[in-house]
DNA sequence: GCCGTTTTCGGCCCGACTGTTTTCAGTCG
């Protein structure tokens, strides 16, 4: 188990990435510094807690990490702090980091500033080439300080990296976009990769790949796309344009005989092409996004189709959401994902009663028309502090008036919940006498983060009455980064009490997320996917849970709610 | 720095673009 105070997963993997950005600019060979961004890449996605695993001896077991970075990591959680990275940080001003992210100026070419005119950081960068000092260096020219003063001006203060965009906001534009384009006479294959495809939480930008007998008329529709706002640059190949909404598009035209080439490289992830051509290398085969070439024939081949990308590689094709190199290439045979289809129910929604905008009826028979068998109404506790709080009396009320809805309506099973708060003692927010009422209880944290969530959580999973834990990391994509939680504790206290674990659709929280949820699923936990809908339409947050089950290789029968709500209730701790 | 049905040492993915260069290193995706 870990320490309180050791140092998340997410913490270590910045150090790591950190010794690998500094060793980059203290000159050292490439492969060296990837071996410090393989390693931060395996703590970032490691399904358990990593300092207990160094504690353990244990964590050579992940791949990338060997006898140097364990070492360094027993130094971290035996002294506070990696010797290497103290040193380096000494040498090398945290300013000359910054400026490598500038567009065009890398690890090399920074130091080279560094070194002979003394930059440390934007400041002294654009004072340099406001002296025309830059353009003496060998290596750069006038051109070089024009660009980067550009890319100075408009990085604005803090030089922070790209902005990411939330999944639901990119296919919105994205596949509006990919629709338009289809459309165009002579247009033949439009389809969206790149993270989009691959249903990741947040994207960069969106990689748009198409095969046109006509890619003048394509590129045309592009450029004259309402949902475009401008186009940067483009040739006859393709254009980069940003949107409305201001996510960039790269828009590639191909030839029809390597459409399954390029999809694949441009799906990506770059971890999961890079793991698909060093194994190809040692078969013969070279990998890229124009084809196959094989060592034995001299000769490269070209697929219009991604499913004979993979076969030539003598893989099944894989689903894009696996696309991660966390095990996806040693797969003979893909199992059959979740499906949206697979899902029967949906317990975790709100209604008027708290912070909801539709009643109980109205939220039932929009379930009904999406197809469910069955819905758990499981508005907010008495302690919620958003919304109307309902009281113990209101929810006496509640399970009444959800019993009577559920008696007139035909189609669709209407149970009777909850989400109830769980206090900074543990506790939950009803008297137990009342919760046994319910058919299904929701228990989540939604006050004082830093208040020991964990204990809070392993209490909630312990109390008999207890179906679910509601979205268990409290994470927020691009607002919050979820309470300090040790997964390890709750996947074990889940699996020992025989509690339910998220993964909430919202698109915003999309928690448990993969890496979670799938470690989830290997302890013996099943999931719940759920909407946390508070207005009819939102009941379609599932489909974000869908893409992160599957992110997590979880089947239908991993999904809790994918059967029949008897079967389901029985599978409830105690039987109750 | 990691890793092993080619290896415990010698390898470690692929290609395009750019600016500065007369053949390429650095950067990027």
């Amino acid at each position: 188990m870990a320490d309180a105070k050791d140092p998340s997963n997410a913490a270590i993997a910045d150090l790591l990435d950190e010794l690998g950005d500094l060793y980059e600019l203290d000159g050292a060979v490439v492969h060296r510094v990837l071996a410090y961004r393989n390693g931060a890449k395996a703590v970032r996605e490691a399904p358990r807690a990593v300092a207990a695993m160094v504690r353990a001896g244990t964590v050579t077991e992940l791949p990338g990490i060997g006898a140097t970075l364990e070492e360094k990591l027993q130094a971290l959680l035996t002294t506070g702090s990696i010797p290497a990275l103290e040193k380096l940080r000494g040498k090398l001003p945290a300013g000359l980091l910054q400026i490598t992210r500038l567009p065009g100026l890398g690890p090399k070419r920074a130091r080279k500033l560094h070194d002979a005119l003394g930059v440390d950081g934007p400041v002294a960068l654009r004072d340099a080439i406001a002296a025309h000092r830059v353009r003496e260096l060998p290596g750069f020219g006038a051109k070089s300080e024009e660009r980067l003063l550009a890319a100075l001006d408009a990085a604005g203060d803090d030089l922070a990296g790209p902005e990411r965009h939330r999944l639901d906001r990119a296919l919105q534009v994205g596949e509006a976009l990919v629709a338009a384009l289809r459309e165009v006479p002579g247009v033949d294959r439009v389809e969206l990769a790149g993270s989009a495809r691959r249903r990741a939480d947040t994207v960069k930008d969106l990689d748009v790949i198409a095969t046109a007998e006509d890619p003048a008329a394509l590129l045309a529709a592009f450029r004259s796309s309402d949902l475009i706002a401008d186009v940067e640059r483009g040739g006859e190949a393709g254009a980069h344009g940003t949107t409305q909404t201001g996510i960039g598009v790269d828009l590639r035209v191909v030839a029809p005989d390597q459409f399954g080439n390029l999809l694949q490289h441009f799906t990506g992830s770059k971890a999961h092409n890079v793991a698909i051509r060093e194994a190809a290398v040692k078969r013969g085969l070279h990998v890229s996004e124009y084809g196959i070439l094989d060592d034995a024939t001299g000769e490269s081949e070209r697929f219009a189709r991604e499913e004979d990308v993979y076969a030539r590689l003598g893989l099944p094709w894989i689903p894009p959401e696996l696309r991660e190199d966390r095990g996806e290439l040693r797969l003979t045979e893909v199992p059959r994902l979740v499906e949206p289809g697979d899902l029967r129910g949906d317990l975790h929604m709100h209604t008027t009663a708290s912070d909801g905008t539709a009643s109980v009826r109205e939220m039932a028979l929009a379930a009904r028309d999406r197809g469910l068998e069955y819905v758990a109404i499981t508005d907010h506790s008495a302690s919620h502090g958003f919304g109307n709080a309902v009281s113990a009396d209101r929810l006496r009320e509640l399970i009444a008036e959800v019993r009577a809805v559920d008696d007139e309506l035909d189609g669709i099973t209407v149970l009777a919940g909850s989400e109830v708060n769980i206090g900074t003692d543990g506790a939950l927010d009803y008297p137990d006498e009342l919760l046994v009422e319910l058919d299904w209880v929701v228990a989540s944290v939604h006050t004082a983060f830093t208040s020991d969530p964990t204990r809070r959580i392993v209490a909630a999973c312990e109390h008999p009455l207890v179906d679910v834990i509601g979205h268990p990391t409290g994470r927020k994509l691009g607002q919050r980064t979820g309470y300090e939680l040790d997964l390890d504790r709750v996947v074990e206290a889940a699996r020992g009490s025989g509690t339910f674990l998220e993964i909430n659709g919202s698109p915003a929280r999309r928690d448990l997320h993969d890496v979670h949820a799938r470690a989830a699923r290997d302890a013996g936990v099943l999931l719940c996917i759920d909407s946390d809908a508070h207005r009819t339409e939102t009941l379609e947050n599932t489909l974000w849970g869908v893409m992160t089950a599957r992110r997590a290789w979880l089947t239908a029968q991993d999904v809790a709610n994918t059967r029949p709500w008897p079967e389901l209730r029985a599978l409830r701790k105690g039987g109750r």
